[in-house]
DNA sequence: CCGACGTCCTGCTAGC
DNA sequence: TGCTAGCAGGACGTCG
């Protein structure tokens, strides 16, 4: 469910609520996530105290009192949530944290593709996260992209969803950024101009820091840290909105399946460019 | 090596 | 009303 915008205001939302605070205990449902939970952890996080909390691409990570690193993923169902100890306790827990103040650090997932892991140092943390992820989306490299997508037969749309060249992009900003840049989800890397790769990179920046100032977008599971909804699904031009006009020319935006995942598109602004 | 595709899991909705 | 096929914000393993 969460891409970069979603990820970034769960960490603006429980930062406030979280930093500061001591984890007293943890609970762990007995459902694995993706990744598997170590016993040794529980004891390992007593009496921690939360230092810091950030995101790097879809990843959140809580930076603990004695190096320990929390890396939590939300997959697509994910909720991290920061609550009073009292509030009723939803079903899809799956990991519970104790805080000092009467606060409840929960992680719910319905689908339980996300998952949460502790690692024992800054080091180890991002050495796994910078392995597999690609710049974020605020300062990707001019050249660094242009040759990534140029030097490729893949579609545009299953660039955009590889992590690897921009960290944090799904499949709802991938429709919004190619909608944005004109450019087809079919098309393929090496079919595009250096003034298209330079728009595909800009409106990847734009999308992403416009739905970042919108809270990201709610379709189903969304909340934030504090369980408040984001706004930015009132201003989708493309994704989700098939048979509805394009924007900005009006004519019914088509869905059709690419790398896998439903994408939508306006079939008048977004050609395919002949391939010679 | 690269690119395409299946799989993990649960819940909701459209359509019959 | 009841059932089922299909679909869903992701990541990763496997196959050709």
């Amino acid at each position: 469910m969460p891409e970069l915008p979603e990820v970034e205001t769960v960490v603006r939302d429980l930062r406030p609520l979280v930093v500061g605070r001591t984890v007293l205990g943890v609970e762990v449902g007995d459902r694995a996530l993706r990744k598997p939970w170590d016993a040794a952890w529980v004891g390992r996080l007593a009496g921690v105290t939360i230092e810091s909390i950030r995101r790097r691409g879809k990843w959140i990570l809580l930076d603990l009192s004695g190096g320990a690193r929390l890396i939590v993923h939300l997959g697509m169902t994910g909720q991290f949530t920061a609550v009073p100890t009292l509030a009723l306790r939803p079903d899809h827990l799956h990991v519970v944290f104790t805080l000092s103040g009467l606060v409840e650090l929960r992680y719910r997932d319905i689908r339980r593709f996300g998952s949460v892991v502790l690692v024992a140092d800054e080091a180890t943390a991002m050495a796994s996260l910078d392995a597999k992820l690609g710049p974020e989306p605020f300062d990707i490299p001019p050249d660094g992209f242009h040759a990534a997508v140029t030097g490729t037969a893949r579609t545009l749309k299953a660039l955009l969803l590889d992590q690897s060249l921009v960290a944090g992009v799904g499949n709802i900003y991938a429709d919004e950024a190619l909608h944005r840049a004109k450019l087809h989800p079919e098309t393929r890397g090496t079919q595009l101009t250096r003034p298209q790769v330079n728009r595909l990179r800009e409106a990847i920046t734009a999308v992403i820091t416009h739905a970042i100032e919108k809270r990201g977008s709610s379709i189903r599971d969304y909340v934030g840290g504090s369980g408040l909804k984001g706004g930015f699904q009132d201003e989708f031009r493309a994704y989700g909105r098939t048979g509805e006009p394009c924007p900005t020319c009006g004519v019914p935006i088509e869905r059709v399946r690419v790398a896998g995942r439903s994408s939508h598109f306006c079939p008048q602004c977004q050609r395919v460019a002949k391939s010679r």
